[in-house]
RNA sequence: GCCCCCAUCGUCUAGUGGCCUAGGACUUCGGGUUUUCAUCCCGGCAACAGGGGUUCGAGUCCCCUUGGGGGUGCCA
């Protein structure tokens, strides 16, 4: 028998697509495609505020231009409510979920009761020992069918309030400070699971039990576990009505038939409430692998107010989409020799979920130029110059170029090219309006001789001698070596201090903006006073 | 606070008990080429968070500390 996994990336669309979530997709592809498997994709759009037309079609230009394709029609959450709120009906006729309103203004919810009994759990729990629980003196320790809420002691000794789901302390024996039995929480149990009882013991000194743990393999982390005691009963339906992400999460897992689900640490502790999820529905619990987060520059988590952290961003920045895709399978996973630079087919070839990072992730942004650097300088030409027009359309003076000189230009420039973002450098060669780099000035025009020289050549090119000439008769004026004037030429001419080969670049300049060129990046280093 | 997870150069990473004098890439620095700057080529700097174990031997296994991340919602 053939194992096909099946796969899906889940996002909400939220009007951009962050780059930790497109990372998400592009490891489920590649974990898909390295399987033979399906990758499929769930619009998570039960947020109607923000899950407009345009947040989807966003979504889906980018799954396009990073080629992305599902392999199957997208399902969109918001249709399947009616299933969504059917499963909880479902789990609430079971016993396994219960409604429940915690405040009086609070209209009644639906809560997952985490179950008590471990044969609900398949081989995901495991016992972890006898735990005894101090419980602060004086304070009143209240069970009830929704859970236990305790007060217990801090290291310092002050109160520490807490409270667990029923299945945490399921054969808790509630004692005295002398060791009396106040209460067998495994005896009461049924009477509380029914709520006909709810109990709040006096004089309570701690609680005994059975730590138990969900457990399962996680296909990047290893083994992780959780105490059922550090757990609650969650919420799946709200008291609008409405399904809850949990819920409506698992349920379309289940309907999509998904055998792995890959998605980002921040995920971790949701899993240890949707398998038990998956069992009381009766539905086969899939394979998980927690990704890690990305974090930006300043080692820190990505946050809404970051640049640079939507994938709208990189393409706008004309990042090739290849590149963005070789570097986002890179941070925070390698093939595990020192290829870098990969094809997609060798990712696909190369990729497995055991070797992912455990640890987050930072983007470096000049590593990402340098490969999308790579990628350009092998892109074929006629693409190349595609795109170079279309960005230059976007400019008055990139429209005024000409098919030839553009060309001419494109050509000249590509080695060194890492971004399309550069190409709006190349006014120098349409106008005279172009960016001076104040740093370039200091370099190349900070001395007075060099200002000096410069200024000169500027007079003899106006006397009608070219540029060759000008510059030969001022270094022979000055005794400047044969050279000397290249880097103030440069800048005076281009307003940079690096390029292609100056005579190239000269080349490429129409000769009668020279002087005026000179002139008025000589303006600008006078004295505004 | 409590729960879960993580930890190799500045950054992304290789490394699964001896092959590690810890390798590669980005960045950076130096040299070569270049009448200049850059591209390019060559070379250098740079890391096992700290402390205890286990072992003949530890970056690799265990524990503690520190640091980081995630979670702790009728958000997803």
């Amino acid at each position: 028998m053939t194992f096909s996994p099946r796969v899906r990336f889940a996002p909400s669309p939220t009007g951009q697509v962050h780059i930790g979530n497109i990372r998400v997709a592009i490891f489920n592809y590649l974990f898909a495609r390295s399987q033979s498997g399906r990758f499929l994709l769930r619009v998570e759009d039960t947020d109607r505020e923000r899950s407009t037309p345009e947040a989807i079609d966003a979504l889906m230009g980018v799954l396009d231009w990073l080629e992305l394709r599902p392999d199957e029609e997208p399902l969109f959450q918001s249709a399947r409510v009616e299933e969504h709120l059917a499963a909880a009906e479902k789990l609430i006729s079971d016993g396994n979920a219960y409604r429940h309103a915690r405040t009086p203004e609070e209209l009644p919810a639906v809560f997952f009761r985490v179950p008590t009994t471990a044969s609900l759990y398949g081989g995901f729990l495991r016992e972890a020992g006898p735990v005894s629980h101090k419980l602060f003196e004086g304070e009143p320790l209240r069970i009830d069918h929704t859970g236990i809420q305790y007060v217990g002691v801090s290291r310092k000794g002050k109160p520490d309030p807490g409270g667990c789901c029923l299945a945490g302390m399921a054969d808790g024996k509630v004692l005295a400070a002398d060791g009396t039995l106040l209460l067998d929480l495994a005896e009461a149990l049924p009477s509380i699971l029914a709520g006909e009882t709810a109990l709040e013991t006096a004089g309570a000194d701690r609680i005994e039990y059975t730590r138990r743990e969900i457990v399962f393999q996680d296909l990047v982390k290893g083994e992780l576990a959780k105490p059922l005691d550090s757990m609650k009963d969650l919420v799946i339906v709200r008291g609008d009505g409405s399904p809850v992400f949990h819920l409506a999460n698992v349920c379309d897992d289940d309907c999509q038939k998904i055998t792995h689900v890959i998605r980002g640490d921040d995920h971790v502790e949701n899993t240890y409430r949707h398998i038990p999820l998956f069992l009381a529905l009766g539905c086969p619990v899939p394979a998980y692998g927690h990704l890690p987060m990305i974090v930006n520059e300043q080692g820190k988590p990505y946050s809404k107010r970051d640049g640079d952290a939507f994938v709208g961003d990189f393409r706008a920045k004309g990042v090739l989409p290849e590149a963005l895709f070789n570097y986002l399978t890179l941070l925070g996973w390698s093939p595990g020799d020192d290829r870098e630079k990969m094809n997609r087919d060798e990712m696909i070839a190369a990729f497995q979920l055991e070797r992912v990072q455990r640890a987050p992730a930072q983007m470096d942004l000049r590593k990402l130029a340098n490969l999308n650097g790579q990628y350009l300088q092998e892109l074929p030409e006629s693409f190349y110059f595609a795109d170079i027009r279309d960005l230059l359309s976007r400019t008055e003076w990139g429209m005024a170029l000409s098919e030839d000189r553009l060309v001419k230009i494109a050509r000249l420039m590509r080695p060194r090219l890492q971004t399309y973002e550069d190409v709006f450098s190349w006014r120098m060669f349409a106008d005279n309006d172009f960016e001076r780099d104040p740093n370039a000035l200091k370099r190349g025009l900070g001395k007075a001789w060099q200002r000096d020289a410069l200024s000169r050549m500027a007079a003899l090119m106006e006397s009608g001698k070219t540029l060759g000439a000008a510059r030969e008769e001022v270094a022979e004026t000055l005794e400047l070596d044969d050279g000397k004037l290249n880097q103030p030429l440069r800048v005076a001419l281009t307003g940079q201090a690096g390029g292609p080969e100056l005579l190239d670049v000269i080349a490429l300049l129409d000769r009668t903006t020279l002087a005026p060129r000179i002139r008025k990046t000589l303006s600008l280093l006078e004295p505004s006073s």
